[in-house]
DNA sequence: TAATTCACG
DNA sequence: ACGTACGTGAATTAC
């Protein structure tokens, strides 16, 4: 026989918060609910021993309780921040430790636990309810307990039915009747006033249900026949709301509520995360979920995996079956994939696992292993495979067929904890026994490559997790509505980035080495006078020192600190340049020394000697908001703003004689994004006229007319443009303007004034992301904020911030990934030679023939433009040159 | 490995 | 009252 523990998780957290002290964790963060509900949960788990756990929550502010009474729970006082700030903790600890959880929307927890506990005993079960809630005595029966929270939470007081019996004198059922007469203020449901407890037992002791005493109202007398009389449709309609529903439609088993113990590998960072030392203790849990075992010999993995390892002798077995592999992975040694070794592939089906010596690999006799490899139209399905796609490439070993990456998914269902490597995701989808990479590997210098029989099993036991997660995570992707732009934009991207980093773009090395030169002189000549002025040779690239030059030798005023001691920074020595010539000379020195040694001593070492081109890295998976990363070297952050900066464009060049080098970026696209998606009539109107948006800003927030904004209020309003893009506040734009807080209060405060829309969208999306712990862009890419309803003002005001630009970054950053996906399509349906080879957030690179470049000149903007459709336009400008610089 | 600085959108 | 603008990567120093 089963044994089910089911909490009512809402009803416990509150008790839990008001009966624990205070608590918060090194990041400010309120823990104390939870860990009085942690407590509460082992002490079940001990007491216990359940075959099944679950942990119901209310869902949504409205339930259907609300339909026949909208003032149900109204006048309720607001959870405090404190407390809400601990739902999100509570349900990422429930996962590490094993716990389901149950919640729908328009039900609230007493509905779910009603309904589960209602089939849990006609299956047969023992069930043990736990609440803070009297109303669930009306769940008991035979098989199902109430435990009752006493005093704590950690104290509970389990009753029966003979028990209810005893201690009321009813059934259960009654006390349904005795919530209709006694009412409930905290969840302001009226009943009889002048009913309590007392008088409610004795009218159910002699009528026994409240239609019975309605009906016999004529034996009452005085004040109390009156009150019943006059309030009888509120005791019915209590009795209603006091009826906890049953018949929930839940989509769930029992085999979902399964708990077979806590899992230290999981339940370890889980408790770890919530810093709760004590309760690892007594659990003797470790932190990294025991992981560590001291000495560096690899432990064996915990599956027992049979693996099958071949050679050019036995590759039929698996040539044969390639159609049945589900999963593979690569195991590549380095981090950038450019350079990346391969040791060898492991393939699984359900029933059996391979590994592939990668020498082997390369051997004739793979050779059907190769071709289904390079075969687009057989699908591969794995971790990262981008980077598998690169390393094999540069080792001619061609890939192709990408259709599930797993990497990819888990970055979409949740962008900030995504580079999670495969055990870490493993364990979040609660899938054991598989070893840490670091146990198998060693860590840092002790990094070596175990023999070949601990790998093998390894990778086996990568795909085995890898084959359960899948489905899992195609569930989630579904429910989550990702389809579209899982399979649709970001796998198809991801072949595509890797087309464009093979491809690579070509550098003039010589040109590079010449700039590198003139720099240098440059540097010598500022180092020179720098030392000269300061009496003394110091470490120019130590802001240490020269700290101790500035404010102490030479007595410039301290403008600002950071943690260590002075700061230097450009903004600090931009001030301090009045009091003395030695600084604009340091403020030079830092600008050349920057283009040297990142960007010509940083790209020279880039420079494939195989290509003589740069092959940079997009990261699909690191930015929060759905904009690609770049790296090894990173292309996006290539100099333009300053002249001397922006020379070093002129190095990028075309790959092939009479060919071009072609930019378009889109005009504004942030503020376009958000003025689809706040409505907002003003904003909206200027693009569609193509206005100037900053001069249109400017003459709104200023009340003036176009020819009288001038360049200091346009200035002004740029920065409050941005101000807004990056979820504006005062003490933001002042720093930005070097203005006062009121000041740029005042700025904003116009703006809203004059873009109503745009307030009302930076309102809403704050709301929403309250309510629903995350946002969302146009396409559905979702980024969570456990912290915005943090009781931190610094960790709720970051959140809040992020809530209102993470739609629009993000939203732009779909729209040009769709541009790229679609130019690609393009560029392959006219049977170009054109190659799309860089993107940089709101601006894509080609490479185009002389003969191409009319057409293109055309195509690319308008494929930019027609990438989504919004109530304004988009707008992309082109330009081309022999260089990157000349293409401006 | 963390902190600082600075390049980009 | 609180004290930060959003998102990245690379080079360098200092611990």
């Amino acid at each position: 026989m089963n044994k089910l523990i089911l909490i009512d998780g809402n009803s416990i957290i509150y008790r839990a918060f008001f009966a624990m002290p205070p608590l918060t964790n090194t990041k400010g963060l309120h823990t104390n609910a939870v860990y009085g509900f942690t407590n509460m949960l082992l002490r079940l788990i001990e007491d216990h021993k359940p075959t099944h756990m679950m942990v119901a929550f209310d869902a949504g502010k409205i339930t259907f309780r609300h339909e026949g009474y909208q003032e149900y729970k109204g006048g309720r006082e607001k959870t405090p921040p404190e407390l809400s700030e601990q739902f999100p903790l509570l349900k990422e600890l429930l996962r590490g430790l094993g716990i389901a959880q149950f919640e729908l929307s328009g039900y609230e927890a007493d509905d779910i636990i009603g309904t589960v506990s209602k089939l849990a005993e006609e299956a047969d079960n023992q069930v043990l309810i736990v609440s803070g809630d009297k109303d669930m005595l009306q769940l008991a029966s035979d098989r199902v307990q109430i435990g009752l929270t006493r005093k704590g939470v950690t104290e509970i007081e389990a009753y029966n039915p003979e028990q209810i019996m005893e201690r009321y004198g009813l059934t259960p059922l009654q006390i349904i009747d005795l919530k209709g007469l006694m009412g409930d203020a905290s969840d302001n449901i009226p009943g009889i006033p002048g009913v309590g407890e007392k008088t409610g037992l004795k009218l159910l002791h002699q009528f026994g249900s409240v239609e019975e005493v309605l009906a016999n109202t004529h034996e009452l007398k005085g004040k109390m026949k009156e009150k019943i009389e006059a309030h009888s449709d509120d005791a019915i309609l209590s009795k209603k709301l006091a009826t906890i529903f049953r018949e929930v439609p839940l989509d769930k088993s029992f085999d979902e509520m399964v708990f077979d113990g806590l899992k230290e590998e999981t339940a370890g960072p889980a408790l770890a995360h919530l810093e709760f030392k004590s309760l690892l203790e007594r659990l003797s849990f470790d932190a990294k979920g025991g992981v560590e075992n001291g000495d560096d010999t690899p432990d064996v993995p915990a599956r027992e995996l049979e693996v099958k390892i071949i050679d050019e002798g036995n590759i039929n077995e698996l040539a044969t079956v390639l159609d049945k592999i589900e999963v593979m992975t690569a195991e590549t040694y380095g981090d950038n994939p450019h350079h990346a070794e391969v040791v060898g592939l492991a393939f699984s089906s359900q029933e059996a696992h391979y590994f592939v010596p990668f020498d082997v690999l390369k051997t004739e006799a793979a050779e059907p292993l190769r071709a289904w490899l390079a075969e687009p139209t057989a699908p591969k399905r794995g971790y990262d495979l981008h980077r598998v796609d690169l390393a094999l490439h540069w080792h001619d070993i061609p890939f192709a067929g990408a259709a599930f990456d797993v990497q990819l998914a888990a970055y979409l269902l949740d962008p900030t904890e995504a580079n999670q490597n495969i055990n870490e995701l493993a364990s979040k989808y609660g899938l054991a026994g598989l070893a840490s990479d670091e146990i198998v590997y060693g860590k840092g210098a002790k990094y070596k490559l175990p023999d070949t029989a601990v790998l093998s099993e390894h990778l086996a036991g990568k795909n085995a997790a890898l084959l359960e997660m899948i489905p899992m995570q195609q569930q989630e992707l579904d429910k989550n509505e990702m389809n579209e732009l899982f399979h649709d934009l970001e796998m198809p991207l991801s072949r595509i980035l890797a087309d464009m980093e093979k491809q690579g773009i070509a550098v003039n090395k010589d040109d590079l080495m010449k700039l590198g030169k003139e720099f240098e002189a440059q540097i010598k000549t500022l180092v020179d006078e720098v030392y000269e002025i300061a009496g003394t040779e110091f470490n120019l690239n130590s802001p240490k020192q020269l700290g101790e030059i500035l404010f102490v030798k030479l007595g410039l005023p301290v403008v600002k600190k950071t943690k260590t001691g002075y700061s230097t920074d450009a903004e600090v020595l931009e001030k301090l340049a009045p009091y003395h010539d030695i600084v604009r000379l340091i403020l030079q020195y830092r600008t050349l020394a920057k283009l040297q040694s990142t960007y010509v001593e940083g790209l020279l070492k880039e420079i494939s000697p195989k290509t003589g081109k740069v092959h940079t890295y997009y990261r699909q998976t690191i930015a929060a908001t759905g904009r690609l990363s770049s790296q090894y070297p990173n292309l996006q952050n290539i100099p333009i703003r300053l002249e001397e900066g922006r020379k070093i464009r002129k190095v990028f060049v075309p790959s092939e004689p009479d060919w071009y080098i072609l930019a378009a970026d889109y005009s504004q696209i942030e503020l376009r994004v958000l003025a689809h998606i706040s409505d907002d009539p003003g904003l909206k109107e200027a693009f569609v006229h193509d206005m100037d948006i900053h001069t249109k800003t400017a003459m709104d927030v200023f009340g003036v007319q176009a020819e009288d904004v001038d360049a200091n209020m346009r200035r002004s309003a740029k920065a409050v443009n941005f101000g807004i893009v990056y979820g504006i506040s005062d003490y933001g734009l002042s720093q930005n303007l070097n203005i006062t807080r009121k000041e740029a209060a005042k700025f904003i405060d116009n703006y809203f004034d004059a873009f109503i829309g745009v307030r009302r969208y930076m309102d809403d999306i704050v709301k929403d992301a309250k309510r629903d712990g995350y946002v969302t862009t146009l396409l559905e890419r979702r980024r969570y904020l456990p912290e915005i309803n943090a009781s931190n003002f610094n960790l709720r005001s970051f959140a809040e911030r992020t809530a209102m630009n993470t739609p629009i970054q993000g939203t732009a950053a779909d729209i040009i990934k769709l541009a790229m996906v679609h130019m690609d399509a393009a560029l392959a349906r006219e049977k170009l030679q054109s190659r799309m080879l860089l993107q940089v957030h709101d601006e894509l690179i080609f490479e185009v023939p002389e003969s191409e470049l009319e057409i293109m000149k055309k195509l690319v903007p308008e494929t930019m433009e027609k990438a989504l459709k919004l109530s304004v336009p988009l707008k992309a400008d082109v330009s081309y040159g022999l260089n990157w610089y000349e293409a401006k």
